[in-house]
DNA sequence: ATTGCTGCAAAACGTTTGCACCTAT
DNA sequence: ATAGGTGCAAACGTTTTGCAGCAAT
C-alpha cells in the first residue's frame, strides 16, 4: 500500500537535491510509513528483509536520514541511544511520555507547549529546526501497567 | 578540589544502599563535579586517565549511573547518541538549546516549563520521575557565531 | 559515460559484561 | 570470611564506512 502524496515528495526532494531516484528508496519510504508507532533503524531493515526485501542495512539507514530531511519522517530520541523514527503522516504534533516501568510510550498534546520552542529561540536569537519534549515517568497503578510483568522489576 | 557535601551525600547514598565506600567511586565523583560542561562518560574517563587516574572505564560507567541515582549528576541526552551527564549543583534547573550549526548548548529557564511535566503526567495517571526539553535551532547571524567556521559548513 | 547508489562485510563507536583478583565490611 | 568492586579486555548493539559492481542520469 503506497501513499501516493508521500512519494511525489520523497521524488520531488531527491530530484531537486540532485539525489538519484531509485526503487530502493520507495521501498523503505512504504515501509517506514507503514510502519506502526516508533522504530529504530535497524527494527526497520529486519522487518524489510523478514518481508523478502534485498535492500541493504547501510541503504535503510542512508534513505531514513534522507526522508528526515524531506519532513516525511521524524527522528526520536527516547534516551537510549537508539535513533528512533516515525511516519509524520497521518498524526499531528505530538510529545512523548516514556513509561520507565514497562516501556510504553504515550504520545500527548499540549498547547502550552505549542509556542514555546518559537518563543525561546526568538529570545535567544536563534531560528528554530526542532525541538524535543520527553517526559519519563513510572505508572502510578502498577496493577493497570499490561507490560509491567513481563520484565525484571526486581529492583 | 572536593566537594565536602558532596562527597558526604554520596557516602550517605552508598552506605544506605548497601554498596561499597571506595576511593575510585569519589574520584569519580571528583571528577565529574570539576568538568565544566556536558561530558560523556568516555571524556571522564579519558580526562581522568590524563591525570594519571588508574580508575578504569568500567568504574566511570558504573559510577556514574550511581551518581545519577542519588541525584549528583544529571542525565542529559541530545539525539547524538551519547549520554551526556553534568553536575547537578551550582546551577539551577534548566533546558537546552542546541545549535545544529556550531554544536554550542545554551541553557535556558523558562517559568512555562515548569510546572508542565508534572501537569502532563497528572493528566495520564503516571509519576514524574524526570523529563527532557531540547530546542535544535542555528545561530540567526552566522557572523557571530564563534564556531561555524571551525566545521566543514558546505552544505 | 559518468557519477552516485547499492550490497556486503568489516570497522567504528559508545557502552556493557565476564572474569580473576582485590578490598571494604 | 565474604560479598561486592575493580581493572582489563573482549563482547555487545547500533551505526558508519570502504569498496567493487551496478544503475540512473
Amino acid at each position: 500500500m503506497k501513499n501516493q502524496k508521500a512519494t511525489e515528495i520523497f521524488r520531488k526532494f531527491l530530484k531537486d537535491g540532485k539525489n538519484r531516484i531509485t526503487p530502493e528508496r520507495f521501498e523503505v519510504l512504504d515501509a517506514a510509513l507503514e510502519y506502526e508507532g516508533h522504530f529504530g533503524a535497524d527494527d526497520l531493515f529486519i522487518l524489510m528483509k523478514n518481508n523478502k526485501s534485498r535492500v541493504s542495512r547501510a541503504t535503510v539507514y542512508n534513505t531514513l536520514e534522507l526522508l528526515v530531511q524531506c519532513d516525511l519522517v521524524i527522528k526520536r530520541n527516547f534516551g537510549d541511544n537508539i535513533t528512533r523514527y516515525e511516519s509524520s503522516l497521518k498524526k499531528q504534533v505530538h510529545d512523548h511520555l516514556i513509561c520507565m516501568d514497562c516501556g510504553r510510550i504515550i504520545e500527548f498534546t499540549n498547547s502550552k507547549i505549542t509556542n514555546l520552542p518559537a518563543e525561546i529561540c526568538n529570545e535567544n536569537n536563534f531560528k528554530l529546526e526542532s525541538y524535543s519534549f520527553n517526559i519519563f515517568a513510572r505508572c502510578k497503578n502498577i496493577k493497570t501497567c499490561p507490560y509491567y510483568l513481563t520484565k525484571d522489576n526486581s529492583e
